[in-house]
DNA sequence: TTATATTATATTGTGTACAATACATTATCA
DNA sequence: TGATAATGTATTGTACACAATATAATATAA
């Protein structure tokens, strides 16, 4: 038995963190294939799912709906219109606003994309029982500590 | 009622995938006030722990603990050693390997962060049984999900 | 014992993430 | 109305994350 240097809390294999840390990271590896026929990266996949889902967001829409902010957006923004998936103009009504819309070629992309769920659920080897949990679970975690990290900034 | 734009299955609330990876960052921002104050980043924190467990270990070794390659450990440790945490030396029995042990003061480090994880607890509000069976059922996915990485790589 | 393959790490380039700051625009209040 | 605050986006700087490639050292095989 080797002398223990650390203690219980400290130990990897008990850190939530870590394991959910790692999770993300795999599942993103799990969609790069699928990702890379398509030509976009995983954050910019997910753009593309709120805009589908929307139609025209403004770039602080789009951050609340993926917890990113304008320092991340902004250049991945500029690579999805440079891309000719998107289109972005000031808002007239108020000049503070960028508004986010599709083109073309940004919605043909969602038939192309349709595939890509299925796959994943594959690929993460779970019913959809399981799937549904998870999701459930992750979502309250979710709630809970992003309502934590607001308490915090004010 | 307005009209679809996209299906259920691309729908962002149905995405296990996003959920995983906004609850990632948001857990990281929740470490965030703890990590600054004893002066290192996530990820950093977490080579830490390893080493706290393993007082020496390689490169490769961290990279398999952590799910992470040299390109991203490489400059990591780098900035380890720049603060005086860890030691990096080649290996004389094999000169391809790096060798990464703890300082003192790498050493010392480790008291100053065993309060972190009940932080933590607190921060997601969940009760221990809680915290025990949302662990297991994400190594279980993690373990899935890498299982499945692995085999598409061969 | 050389040629070949494998292993371990480092480097380079692209793309996030986010804190901090800057800046222009709009809203509000004295 | 003019000053002040709040809002929305962009910019800058630091630190990952990873694919692809390079390089050096070791192991293996003919």
């Amino acid at each position: 038995m080797t002398k223990m240097t650390t203690t219980p809390e400290l130990l990897l294999e008990n850190q939530l963190c870590f394991t959910i840390y790692a999770c993300s990271r795999e599942i993103t590896k799990l969609y790069q294939p699928y990702l890379d026929s398509i030509g976009v990266t995983y954050s910019q996949y997910l753009v593309m799912l709120v805009l589908w889902e929307r139609r025209q967001c403004t770039v602080k829409e789009i951050g609340e709906a993926l917890f990113l902010d304008s320092g991340t957006l902004t250049p991945l923004l500029k690579r999805l219109q440079a891309a000719g998936l998107i289109l972005r103009e000031r808002s007239l009504q108020d000049e503070r606003k960028v508004l986010i819309s599709l083109t073309e070629q940004g919605w043909a992309l969602q038939k192309d994309a349709l595939c890509i769920p299925s796959k994943m659920m594959e690929g993460t080897a779970m019913t959809g029982d399981e799937f549904v949990d998870l999701l459930a679970q992750f979502k309250n975690l979710l709630g809970r500590v992003h309502d934590t990290n607001l308490l915090s900034k004010k």
